[in-house]
Parts: C-alpha cells; structure tokens; sequence
RNA sequence: GGUGGCGUGGCCGAGAGGCGAGGCAACGGCCUGCAAAGCCGUCUACACGGGUUCAAAUCCCGUCGCCACCUCCA
C-alpha cells in the first residue's frame, strides 16, 4: 500500500516516501491570530488532521506535526493599535479562541506549536547565512530592513511556476532600499510609530521578522533541514511558500518534499476571508449545530475541491452523521461487550478499499462511500432482529468505529462530550423516559393507541424521538429539533 | 499581463476512456396498529460546439461562464 499526495511542486501524483522510514515530519501553516477563526482555517486544519491520522493509523508512522503560530505581523500591529490593546495580547487572545475551536471540533494537538516571537535568534541565523552566500542584503536606507534578493536565486518562482519577469512588484516596504521590487523582507526595521515591545536587536539594526522568514526558521528548528510535508491553503502558495522555499534553498537546506495545499469554503462563490467579512466563526455554528456535524461537513469533500457553504449543508451533514450514529446505537445495544468493541476498534484494521482511498491522495469522499456501505450492511444485518448475525455484526461495528476514528468523526469519541457515553444527566432522563415509554408499551400491549400515540407525541414535543424495535422502543434526542 | 482551479442528476459531492461512487431530498414498496428508524426500488447526470476512438463525463481543439493567486490571507 503506497500513499499517494498531489505535490503541488510538482503538480502530479506522488508515492509518498518519508525521509527517514517509519517517522513524518509535517510543517502546516497559517493560523495566524490576527483575528477570530473562521471555518475556512478550520477546513484547513481538519484536512491535515484526516492526513496526520491516517499517516499514523494506516501508515504506523511516528507523525511531528508542527502547526505554527505567526504571531506577529503588520496586521496584528495595525488591530490591535485600532482596538488599543497590546498586540501581543491581541495575539494571544486569538490565539487561544483558535485552540479552542480546533479542540471542540477534534482536531488532534500538534506535536508542538511553536511562535514567531519565540524564535528571533534562529530567525537571525537564517538571514546572516543568506547575507553570507550573496542571497540577501541590508537595505540601502538607513531603514535597518534585509531583503531576500530574488534575482540572486535562479530557481525563484519555481514553486508557483513563475517567472520574476511576469509577477508584480512587492508592495510591503519602501521600495527604495530594493535592488528589485520584487524582493521580499526578511527583516523590517522598526519604526517609530510601532510600539517599542515589537521589535528586537540585531546586528543589522532593531526590528521584527518578515512575514515569511518565520516559517523557515521553524520548520527547520524543529523538522530539520529537509522534511517531509508542508501544508497550507492554496493562497498561501505565493508568495508565502514561495518565499519560504526561496529562502530556505538558498540558504543551503532542503526544506519541504512535498507541498499540499487545500482548497477554500466558499459563500455565494466567493472565498471566506476576513478581508471580505463573509466569515463564519465556528463559535456562532456551534450554537447551532453539533461540533461532530460541522467536522464532517469540513472533512467530507476532498480537500483539494472548493466547498460551498450553503443554507442546508449543515442539514444534509447532520442526516449523514445521524445515519452512521444510529446504526452504530442499534448494533451496540444488539452486542454484550460493547466495552470491548470499542476498545478492539482502536486497533482493528480498516477495509482495503478504505485504506486504498485514502492512499489516493486522501480521497474522503470515497473513503465515506465505503463507511456507508459498512453502515448499509451493519443495517441489513440488524433488520433480522434477534436472529442476526452476532459474529457480523460486531466485525462492522468494528470496521464502522475505526473508519470514523480516522475521519475524526467517530460519534463515540470523547471529545463530542455525552454523545455515546452515558452523563449522570443523561441517566436521570433515561429513567424518566423509560417510565413513559413502558406506560406506552402497556397500553400498546391493551391496543389502547390513542393512549400510546399520546405519549409519544408528548415525547416528541419535548424534543425525544421514539423508535420501535423488535426488541423494543427506543429513544434519542431529537438533533434537528435541539442543537444537531 | 502572468500563474492556477472549477462547471457532474432536484441539492451536495467522488470519479477521469468501457464497468450505475456515496450522502441529502423526493416518490413507490416492505416492515409497523399508525409513526420513526431501517431495508428494497425509482429519478441513469457530466457547461456548450467540434474532433480522436470500436467506445468520451473522462483525451484533444475551440467557445462560454465562474473563481483564486501575483507580497494581508486557510
């Protein structure tokens, strides 16, 4: 079984090879805190923790996946001066409300989250080397800033595939210092109208790092020279992960062996970003719609597609989730050592057409047909009621668990809070309900269905759907009715 | 100007020369006292015009429409 990524480097299919056997190092950026997060960054983060998963699951890779934080930049300087808060705490704000919205839609922890801030000598040391080789320069100005010098690097553009004659000059420093407009900041001297905590000393002068230079450091603190992936949004591909390259190669290492790059959440067709103030923030969705929902509809489309955003989506994901939750219910009800199967379901291996679309490039989309086809089969299995297949049903209870597991939408995760396991608070309305529904079975039993019918109508009002087993009513939350 | 992406059934969304992906919705049937859930079935689609081929949603050429990046961006 190869793994096989869309480099966008290269531009093509690519049989993914670590570097070194058995271990992945992954470097994803862009969760930058200039503001609150948006779906759009969530998207981003979900497709690399359905990559990072599956590398470590159906790979038995040791994944490091380091997620960084820019933490300082020209936007957050400009924010935070206007809402009159440190940048620094401004950052920091965002920052947290990021963790918190990737935690609540199970995203895994990176194996570090290193920021800007932190890393000025390694950042130093980046730009004396590429001082050394003739790839970079102090400003002509007195101005304290470095530039990249795109023009002493042959293979600038080669990322993006384009030549420095065709692109458009840089627009983030005074150009008069530039031997090419195009040449890109890895230092920015500090100016007097910046606060005095957002700059550092070095020998080319006090300042702050460039936006890309940050990346550079990082990755290789942490990743080393070369290292396998690099992730990001297709945005980010120029200039920053241009630039990052650039840089790096320049300054004798390796860098990223694979680029991947995730597609947008659109609305109304136009890309979800802060500048256009089309953003929906996963803290207004949750009060909606169950955090499990809104992680399958990031995850479910491949992340190379657009997705659109539309008044039902959120509808359409949630049958879906409930359609796998209900059949893993019945079929856990249906099984003695339910404990144990969930347990087994940790380690069990996954259908090889599974495995074999999520080899292709982490095709979710297919890798969800299969889910449902285990779902549909688990289903047909259940129809028999007490006569089914034990032995079956509990291999696809098995194959469903671990299926989810690696999408991040394994309804009896943990981190979806009650779902799945059982709350003091959820006891207490069992027995509650359960008096109800056996005051309904007896009058059903004395064919006293008026009686019976309204019962469950007084259920259903309050927002508990009742289903009818051979082995009995049932019942569950009404998710459309509450939050999904 | 340069670079890249997209257009698939009622909706979402895979696929990439031949074999009906899947989900949602709708409709019919089974099950049910009636429902709900589930199962079975129906709706057989690839922007348009040419071309290549025994065979094209898929390859080629052209056209139309939409979107993104070119130093703020997931």
């Amino acid at each position: 079984m190869t793994l096989r990524l869309y480099d966008t480097a290269t531009r093509e299919l690519r049989d993914f090879e670590p570097l070194e056997p058995g271990r992945a190092g992954i470097y994803i950026c862009g969760l930058t805190t200039q503001g609150s997060p948006h779906i759009g960054h969530i998207r981003f983060a979900v497709a690399f923790d359905i990559l990072r998963r599956w590398l470590v699951r159906g790979h038995r890779l040791d994944v490091t996946l380091i997620r960084n934080v820019t933490d300082i930049d020209d936007k957050i300087l400009r924010k935070s001066a206007e809402n009159d808060r440190p940048w620094w705490a401004w950052s920091y704000l965002h920052e947290r409300a990021t963790t918190q919205a990737l935690e609540t839609l199970g995203v895994l922890a990176p194996t570090y989250e290193p920021r800007a801030t932190g890393h000025i000598t390694e950042m130093v040391e980046l730009i004396d080397a590429l001082v050394e080789r003739g790839h970079a320069y102090p400003a002509a100005d007195d101005s304290s800033d470095v530039y990249f010098d795109v023009r002493s690097w042959a293979d600038y553009g080669e990322l993006t595939h384009q030549k420095i004659e065709d692109m458009e000059p840089a627009a983030d420093a005074d150009p008069r210092g530039k031997r090419d407009p195009r040449d890109f900041a890895l230092w920015k001297g500090a100016k007097p109208t910046e606060p005095a905590t957002a700059s550092w000393p070095t020998s080319y002068g006090r300042g702050r790092p460039g936006w890309h230079l940050e990346c550079s450091a990082m990755a290789r603190k942490y990743l080393g020279d070369t290292f396998d992936i690099h992730g990001g949004g297709v945005d980010l591909r120029f200039p920053h992960h241009e630039n990052e390259q650039a840089q790096s190669r320049a300054a004798g290492l390796g860098f990223a062996r694979y680029w991947l790059h995730n597609a947008w959440v659109t609305l109304s067709g136009e890309k979800m970003s802060k500048s256009l103030g089309n953003t929906l923030t996963v803290a207004e969705l949750t009060k909606t719609t169950r955090p499990l929902v809104l992680r399958y509809y990031l995850g479910a489309a491949h992340y190379r597609s657009t997705i659109e955003y539309g008044d039902h989506s959120l509808d359409e994901a949630a049958s879906a989730v409930e359609r796998i939750e209900g059949f893993l219910q019945r079929a856990l009800d249906l099984v003695d050592d339910s404990g144990a199967v969930i347990q087994e379901a940790a380690t069990v291996a996954v259908p090889t057409a599974f495995a074999a679309a999520l080899d292709d490039d982490v095709n979710v989309p297919e890798a969800l047909a299969v889910l449902f086809g285990a779902v549909r089969e688990g289903n047909r299995t259940l129809e028999q009621g007490e006569g089914a297949d034990r032995g079956a049903l509990r291999h696809t209870i098995l194959q469903v668990l671990a299926m989810t597991d690696i999408l991040g939408i394994n309804p009896l995760d943990p981190v979806w809070g009650s779902a799945g396991t059982t709350g003091s608070a959820e006891q207490v309305l069992d027995a509650l309900v359960q008096d109800r529904l056996d005051a309904r079975a007896a009058a059903r039993a004395d064919r006293d269905f008026a009686t019976a019918d309204a019962i469950r109508d007084e259920l259903t009002a309050r927002g508990i759907v009742i289903e009818d087993t051979p082995a009995g009513a049932r019942w569950v939350l009404d998710r459309q009715q509450g939050p999904r």
